[in-house]
DNA sequence: TGGTGTGAACAACTTCACAGCG
DNA sequence: CGCTGTGAAGTTGTTCACACCA
């Protein structure tokens, strides 16, 4: 373990080891080698260890790594040994698919408020036991149930309307789902979800493919396969 | 304009640069500088003219570049100069939030059938003008229609399941939305979406956020600012 | 023996700095 | 004169290869 400035794409990438981990976890597998994790995960089984070795020593040599015991790692590397807790602002679909995904619960991150300025939807109480409340509430609510993240899922027009208001809370982070690009104070993390941004790098390339040379459909011929963030 | 592998994270960074200047144009701007979009788009000067550099010149000495020719030249390096045909799989709320965002079609990017397996669900027709399918349709619709591009939407544990079924027929892309790591053979691109992904990279930022020490709320210390994707 | 942990080699990407052109 | 386009320098991230240890 040293002392030095830890890559982005480690961070991203032990993520993914997390999501990889907690699936093998499930179906039982209690060792698992760097190479193998390496294979799941297509990347280089040395970038996994490099990736670990940032944070110290986890792995027993000529065996592996206990599937559990790494797994309780990442999840205290990355800060996830607590729960974090999120706002919802903007409940139209997306804000619905969210605060109902099943899977933020199950790596701590949970929804304690809700909001929205449409007066048909304020007060609607929800199955996670609280009602959308309106804009306004905002600051009180932020404070009073200690809100460290809010995820923005407003159309465009008002997102940055919304930041503006975030940037006034205690709230320091901002996952963003509105296709806008979004400007908040130095002190503000802000992170953008851009499905169109992840399609244009599948029209890219698919455009890009080099044409195939078999194109029957019983012999589709081999070629890229990536699993990009 | 040189023979030389494009950076993937130029292709990300187009992307941006197509929104931006979208943005920019609805604004009314008609000249730009590498330095001042690189601003609005928090990245390098350099950066933008080198990743342009890649595929031709388009700017001109002195002035800049002329937003809608640029906006026009990134699409078609993109691919975006025609029109994608997506089909939805999985048609719950994260379905409708998709098939309803505004943004797609303005990107060249259309809905042209939608997949599910609720008898609730088969045959409702959809605002886009055509009902939802079953998933026994999948491929013959994919090929009547000529879908791109699926976009999986429906509970982890039949995503996979559901890619098997899309790698018999004629498309080749996918974007899967499910929280699982998809396997599919060679030849195959999917992308993967993740939102607890970029929640783990902000919970491990703010988690490590250097403590603050001017806490009165009227001044927060700046520190970090990020746009990443 | 087999797989981790890691320095050293390598590759990729970013930024600098300035020549060159409109 | 100002801003693009670009070689060269600098930085960051990845892979190799092997010493070392259970």
């Amino acid at each position: 373990m040293k002392f030095s400035k830890i890559p982005t794409a480690t961070i991203t990438r032990l993520s993914r080891y997390s999501r990889a981990l907690e699936e093998l976890d499930e179906q039982g597998l209690s060792v698992i080698s760097s190479e193998k994790l390496a294979q799941f995960c297509e990347v280089n089984s040395a970038q996994i260890r490099k990736d670990l070795a940032y944070f110290g020593e986890f792995g027993v040599r000529g065996v592996g790594y206990l599937v559990k015991e790494l797994l309780f790692e990442i999840k205290r590397i990355l800060g996830l040994n607590k729960n974090w807790h999120l706002g919802i602002i903007g409940m139209g679909n997306m804000g619905f698919a969210l605060i109902d995904h099943s899977n933020f619960p199950r790596q701590g991150y949970h929804f304690v408020a809700a909001f929205d300025n449409d007066p048909q939807k304020i007060g609607r109480m929800l199955s996670q036991g609280f009602p959308i409340s309106p804009m306004s509430d905002l600051e009180k609510i932020a404070l009073d149930r200690n809100i460290e993240i809010a995820v923005i899922t407003t159309p465009a027009a008002k997102a940055q309307e919304v930041a503006d208001l975030v940037t006034k809370t205690p709230i320091r982070g901002i996952l963003n789902f509105a296709p806008v690009q979004l400007h908040v104070p130095e002190g503000f993390l802000v992170h953008h979800i851009d499905f169109t941004v992840k399609l244009d790098r599948l029209a890219y390339l698919l455009g890009n493919l080099p044409p195939d040379p078999s194109m029957s459909s019983a012999s589709r011929s081999p070629r890229i396969s990536k699993h990009l963030l």
